[in-house]
DNA sequence: AACCTGACGACGC
DNA sequence: GGCGTCGCCAGGT
């Protein structure tokens, strides 16, 4: 279990993050759906982005991508979201000239 | 309570 | 495949 508090299910997300591979990328959907929140990606989402600065290390929170395999942008971000994609091309996760990962050659895909 | 805003996604064109 | 629309739901105002 991690960090309980008042958001039971953005641990439930976390949890599940925690499971994603070195060098692999899950979509916020396919978070929600495994986290047992089918159809809840934006929770997924924002749970992300409520991610404690403490469980940074023990969730791969750069590993949770969009659906269409690009990183998510948000003004918000305050350039996280050029950190999360040093992290991937780190564990060697490629990105298309566009930006776009392939999500049939990286996509996690959970036994 | 009403309304707005997202690290989202399926669908239609 | 890009783009707009429409559901979606939790939080904040």
């Amino acid at each position: 279990m991690v960090n309980p508090g008042p958001h039971d299910k953005h641990a439930l997300i976390f949890e599940v993050v925690r499971e994603v591979p070195y060098g692999k990328v899950a979509t916020y959907g396919q978070i929600a759906l495994l986290a047992g929140l089918p159809g809840h990606a934006r929770l997924a989402g924002y749970a992300m982005f409520n991610l404690p600065e403490d469980l940074a290390d023990s969730v791969p929170w750069h590993r949770v991508i969009n659906s269409q395999g690009r990183v998510s942008y948000s003004e918000s971000r305050r350039g996280n979201d050029h950190r999360q994609r040093e992290l991937l091309e780190q564990e060697g996760v490629e990105f298309d000239s566009r930006g776009r990962i392939d999500l049939a050659r990286f996509g996690w895909k959970p036994e």
